[in-house]
DNA sequence: TTGCAAACAATTGCATGCAATATACCCCCA
DNA sequence: TGGGGGTATATTGCATGCAATTGTTTGCAA
């Protein structure tokens, strides 16, 4: 009887949510959170951790099987999912992870470029003006990219620049940034991105970061941008 | 109802397929739409067509009563929408559409230019390599923003200049970008947008339209971006 | 009239059932 | 051994049912 499933599993990538759930943010009690929600964290941390792989059948009376509820809650879940472009489903076969080519990773690094140059920029004008708690989460997030560099750990490598980023998002002070950033196309792909590291720029990775965390931090504007720029498109370049 | 908004656009929606459909079954046969793929389009519609309101009560079972379905896939297109932050959902008392803060419409914008100047900027770069029919496309959609902008009619005018940017980001060569800006809630937002219009900067509006799709039209790639930009900047200090 | 509490009604969240159909398997034949 | 066709199986897509829970209304007392 006891549903011994996944613990509340808290992720590091779990920033202070900025303020999207403004209307209901009862969300406080974790007995209220549905079993859609639980699932579609569940099967996005099951691929994030490597128990699915892309490409992946994923069929709906497993996952509730394994999730110990009903297919409704499920195929909500999948729908949500398939939504977001994270899966695809098949009639009468199944539904499955989505995989990437490199050109497609290429064309989602060049958007994702273009959206957090959006919040680099705004962090860097506004951490003056930061409170002491969010200078302490971004100096942390450093720290923790610094942590799994040293430990030659690809997947919380990127899991931490996952997380500096929301630390920067959040402080950058737009919320939509935030909301578009942790969709789960975006979460999602920094698994894709994970599978090509460590590789022959593993050091320039590492050095690129803390050049835009050091010019953040100083509020230099147009240095943290250009730093930021600059390593992303050093990084397509790699990738092609 | 009234059919005067355009064809739903097909452009980059089909998200390429991984590699790994190796049984590429050359299903010609446009696949029966889902009952679920017909609610999301018809709410997010029904909404744009001004059917139904911001913060107006959606409750499951009337929804399956008006598209003839039951509450299952309702529920699974609402969940959807939810994910897209399109919509919210009370527990038992039902959804309803959302409603956007000046403050939340000015970071909407924000982003939405990080996006879109990634696509204006490389359809600038490829439009000497554009085939006809794109550039025929092109030139159609900005003749459909003059006819809206004579008409006054605004929201066939912000109807037009989201039709411009899918055709702008299709020509820019990057899916991804086409596959997020056609996201519920970009589509979503800018029904919203057209409550601000026509407004003090209606002429402007076109004018700053003008410039970018003449820039784009002769591959100037950075005089079309810094346009654009411009624009957007001019956009969001009015809405403040 | 106003405040409060208890019964009521409406709605969601989830479980289950069933028909349609794409996929996979198996058998037969060349 | 390899290929083709027919059947069986597996899975989705959708409908329906029920319990839990929330908002609403009503009744009662101050």
């Amino acid at each position: 009887m006891s549903p011994r499933i996944h613990a509340p599993l808290q992720l590091a990538t779990e920033v202070a949510h900025s303020g999207r759930d403004d209307v209901s943010e009862a969300s406080a009690k974790p007995s209220e959170i549905s079993h859609v929600d639980r699932l579609v964290r569940g099967i996005i941390d099951g691929f994030r951790e490597g128990r699915y792989q892309p490409g992946e059948r994923l069929v709906a009376a497993d996952l509730a099987a394994q999730f110990n509820v009903s297919r409704a809650p499920v195929r909500e879940a999948l729908a949500i999912l398939v939504g977001e472009g994270v899966v695809e489903i098949k009639k009468n076969y199944g539904a499955r992870i989505r995989s990437f080519s490199i050109d497609e990773l290429v064309e989602i690094m060049e958007v994702t470029e273009a959206a957090l140059v959006l919040g680099v920029r705004r962090c860097a004008e506004r951490i003056s003006s930061a409170s002491l708690e969010e200078l302490t989460r971004l100096d942390g997030s450093f720290e923790q990219m610094e942590a799994a560099w040293h430990a030659h750990d690809a997947a919380d490598f990127v899991d931490s620049i996952y997380y500096f980023h929301n630390v920067v998002n959040a402080i950058a002070g737009n919320r939509f940034l935030g909301f578009v950033y942790q969709r789960p196309h975006f979460a999602f792909f920094n698994r894709h991105l994970a599978a090509a590291l460590p590789g022959p720029g593993w050091d320039e990775y590492l050095d690129s970061y803390r050049r835009v965390y050091n010019s953040i931090r100083k509020g230099q504007v147009h240095a943290a941008q250009a730093a930021f720029s600059a390593h992303m498109q050093w990084a397509i370049s790699l990738m092609k």
